[in-house]
DNA sequence: AAAAGTATGTGGTTAAAACCACAGAGGCGG
DNA sequence: CCGCCTCTGTGGTTTTAACCACATACTTTT
């Protein structure tokens, strides 16, 4: 069993991980070329390790623009963030071709209700905190690594939307904010918002905002 | 005491963190405005939590540009990441007024050598990989955020600088690596880092680099 | 309701970076 | 050693976004 080898078991001992299996917090699954592991949305109380094979972490805004984010091949963890934050995905999990996962539920894992010392709880709590981090940059990152202020005005605008299960939304930004997170100035922001308007991709006033995507 | 309505203990009863500070873990400490908690370079295992007043996270590079990351009040957790990752520290932790800090240590706290459940070192392990993840992207963001491509470079160079305790060493990038690292043109990075060259500013010869900075 | 202050949109100008094309340097295999 | 291929630097052009200035709309105060 290698697998004990990977860091995300890194001390564990096959006893253990015997009990760990036991108390019903792990299962395999396979999945062929081209189908999808998780979808933008999804939620899940899960986290993957690959097994075997390879898969891409990729992001589709609304618009169809794909970008691929990683690049994951055998023994690498994926998920984990989203796992423990219980926030829905922004991001599309697919399969390049046919490969093996193995999957670790959190809830089970974690035992919830079990009684617990203080230490635990730390680090249970610890983790939350980081994952939160994580997931707030990661966020951020997707946003300011597009090219071009429309590219990353989407970006943001398609994991809100993602976010709140609606086209339709309010920010918690003004402009100036706005333009902060997306790391642009504020009056170009601005100008390029206008002009996606008057292209009927999006109408807004003030910071409430409405998305019209290709399906209406 | 509300300290255990913060999120960094949360679950904790007023019987479990008398254990912790029974075993050595916890501490605070005071600081006067303008002094530093931590310096860029710093390491520590020890955690804070600020209890009163505000502090900085601030980022100086080597060539004296300052840029405030976040601005912390009463309650927030700060160098976490650091603590668990045992890296030298990216930042400046600054006291702007005077305030109070709660440390906590990390090797204390999770009683390095006392046996633990396999969901314990479970918790451990994803802690370590969410940290590093996010120690990662918060490295990155720091450099993608500054605006310009020679801040950029400035950035990340003087982050290397600071990892390896050295002006002077090998990038683990090739230029189009680094261009995708620092979101930016292979050719315009090239131009860049000639001009720098330039003007004394560095120098490099493919992925070696040697920084010239104020002192010398 | 008038006034002052702040947030937002817009036009024009300038600076910067992306983009394109290519030349030289370095590495590798035949 | 030669040819092939990749990586790197550089010049020139085009596109983009920052920057500046200001008008308008909304908010809040008095």
């Amino acid at each position: 069993m290698d697998l004990l080898s990977n860091p995300v078991f890194g001390g564990i001992t096959e006893e253990e991980y015997a009990d760990m299996c036991a108390c019903g917090c792990v299962r395999t699954a396979e999945y062929s070329g081209g189908s999808y592991l998780f979808r933008c949305g999804d939620k899940t109380r899960e986290f993957g390790v690959l097994l075997s094979g390879k898969i891409h972490i990729e992001s589709t805004d609304l618009w169809g623009n794909r970008v691929i984010l990683h690049d994951l091949s055998a023994g690498q963890a994926f998920s984990e963030t989203y796992a423990f934050c219980g926030a829905p995905m922004m991001v599309d999990v697919a399969a390049v071709g046919d490969c093996k996962v193995l999957y670790i539920h959190l809830g089970a894992m974690l035992g919830e209700g079990r009684s617990r010392g203080w230490y635990e709880k730390m680090l249970y709590n610890l983790l939350a905190l980081s994952s939160a981090k994580n997931l707030a940059w990661s966020g951020r990152m997707l946003c300011i690594t597009a090219k071009g202020i429309r590219a990353r005005v989407m970006t943001y605008l398609s994991s809100e939307a993602v976010k709140r299960g609606s086209r339709s939304f309010a920010l918690p930004f003004d402009r100036q904010q706005m333009a902060d997170y997306l790391n642009v100035e504020r009056s170009a922001l601005s100008k390029e918002l206008g002009r996606m308007k008057r292209e009927g991709i999006l109408d807004f006033d003030r910071n409430y905002f409405r998305l019209y995507t290709l399906d209406g």
